[in-house]
DNA sequence: TTTATTTACGAAAACGGTTGCGAAACAATG
DNA sequence: CATTGTTTCGCAACCGTTTTCGTAAATAAA
């Protein structure tokens, strides 16, 4: 409704646009008696910049984007909360978007990224990602790219991760150490870079420990449906695993409600671990020993980096790689 | 780099820039040829338009705003997950802000959402807000608001809820139907309608059900890091309350931990129920009872709704109430 | 053939700020 | 006094797209 912008302020003050605008961007070219003037007429018309008119013009939206594969993850949520953190320090504005795990969506999401809509991009890939041409796309526009948890390899630019194989090492190491013989991986993807390390991390561990070939399984829950499904059929068998590795938050859910139905005791019968930033953790039954990612200061860390690269056209991204310990923490399900 | 615009298009084909323009836009003024020809080169020089030249000239931005008190909370999460399905389906983009349950930061949130950055507001307010100016100001420069969960009572607009007072009336039924006789019903707020509604309901059950003033109580949690004290407190007294409503998800964690540490048996010695959206619900220890909100319905809903509102301007949203009742979902925790 | 009507396009003014440059006013310097 | 410098401001172009209006040519109607 009351469309107040520059003119009418330039007008009520019988000033021109271009002194307000200065005056409003505090331009040493303004005197600051003119300053104050302008700054109190704005404040008492509630004065608010058109911020497109402004990015039109300055070639900058103060915007990123945020592109995840799901936000129903405690992960992704303490990560957006890291984020929106520091974005809102630097006063940028923070656009999310899904690619509900699938590459069309997160093509077609890049795709308008190139648009000018955003001053740079942080991502999570989806696990079906596996093509880089698309992120390509935005670096030849010269859109700065940092990824976050799950990154694209082939992809030159700076990530910021946990340190997943160490981490799967020390998973497996730590199951062993309590006793399991036959310990399973179970994963979400097949080309995602933080089940590979993880999974690598976990097949040090068993090769270190000599763990037969035949003793060491590793599952690929890669469709949400069928989950139960497999970790079902996983704990019927005959020599079922004695422990569970799960890579990520999402497996713990149906391997609990698994382990209950089947009445499979853990830890007792089987030990479970999880990559995990679920805070009920410790009232699980029965607690649960989890890899706790350190989500929020991976999202600060990303974002930080990220502003980094667009506020500093001489920082370069490319050699960034940050990567944040997480913490094991032992409850009882690994008891 | 390759800042192929309009114009370049133009000049390539010999054509006017208003020509691609409307072309672009499949306008009847333009011949099917010319589209084509237009159409063509577009993709193949990779043309993307600037959204903000167009939200500058057109007063749309296809952007809404999301203002959540935070977003580390399943039911936010979720609700966000709802609101992205149908911006997407729509072709508006989602901003996401975060109050973190403060009235000053909502208020400077909703300051910018009226600079045009947005064509439509989303929001659930801070625990801390009972003003209602600043969502006022948004109206009156016709920026179509709608309540989700938490709204703000004194604002004239569509608000999408659940069933807050029958599900505080079921939850206490529900204890008392198992045997308590002295609930307790813990609040984060004393302002927000969902806790005063989930509150009412409890009242009006135990008022009903005869349970003497003393025996009921009403704990109001307010700030998060006090909060394993007083629930130490509260279940430490003599007369402790045998049944616990939590009238929002944060307040699990801590009620089981306490317990735990306590030493005090769920559900024997206090059935718990609480408000959640868990996923893990059904393998806490005990499987929590909850009352289960309808958060990605929710979300669909109130987008739908604001969008409405956005693009038909007939549409008066002062009066719509939408309300999606949560369910029940008895567990152990209250057997 | 003349007069309407369509069809297909271009010129130019927006939208609301930003910014390079020139100019006036005044002060300082030689 | 002439010259140079400083301060403070306005003019006008510009960012990329949309949209109103005008018009020439082609077609249809009279």
């Amino acid at each position: 409704m009351s469309k107040v912008n520059i003119k009418v302020l330039a007008d009520q003050l019988q000033l021109s646009v271009s002194t307000i605008s200065k005056a409003l961007r505090d331009s040493y070219e303004i005197s600051d008696e003119t300053k104050k003037k302008v700054m109190e007429l704005a404040t008492q018309l509630n004065y608010i910049p058109n911020p497109y008119a402004s990015s039109l013009r300055r070639k900058k939206s103060k915007t990123i984007a945020v592109v995840l594969p799901e936000v129903a993850d405690n992960f992704f949520s303490l990560a957006i909360n890291g984020i929106q953190s520091i974005a809102e320090s630097k006063g940028y504005h923070v656009l999310i978007y899904l690619s509900h795990e699938k590459y069309a969506n997160e093509k077609n999401i890049l795709e308008d990224c190139q648009s000018g809509r955003v001053d740079g991009v942080l991502i999570s890939i989806s696990s079906e990602t596996n093509s880089a041409e698309h992120i390509n796309k935005l670096q030849t526009r010269n859109i700065p790219v940092v990824f976050f948890d799950r990154e694209q390899e082939a992809i030159e630019t700076a990530r910021v991760t946990t340190n997943d194989f160490d981490c799967g090492l020390m998973a497996a190491k730590h199951l062993l150490q309590k006793g399991c013989r036959r310990p399973a991986f179970l994963s979400i993807s097949q080309s995602l870079p933080i089940c590979l390390n993880r999974l690598e991390g976990f097949k040090a561990a068993v090769q270190q420990a000599g763990v037969p070939e035949e003793d060491r399984q590793i599952v690929y829950c890669t469709d949400n449906d069928g989950m139960y499904d497999q970790i079902k059929l996983l704990l019927q068998q005959p020599n079922r695993p004695d422990g569970l590795i799960a890579s990520v938050e999402k497996i713990v859910t149906p391997v609990y409600l698994t382990c209950h139905e089947l009445k499979i005791n853990i830890p007792n019968e089987v030990k479970v671990i999880a990559f995990a930033t679920l805070d009920t953790a410790p009232i699980l039954n029965p607690p649960l020993t989890t890899i706790t990612q350190p989500a929020f200061e991976i999202g600060k860390a990303a974002a930080t980096l990220l502003f980094k690269g667009i506020e500093k056209s001489s920082f370069d991204l490319r050699k960034e790689r940050m990567i944040i310990p997480s913490m094991l923490i032992e409850r009882e399900s690994t008891k």
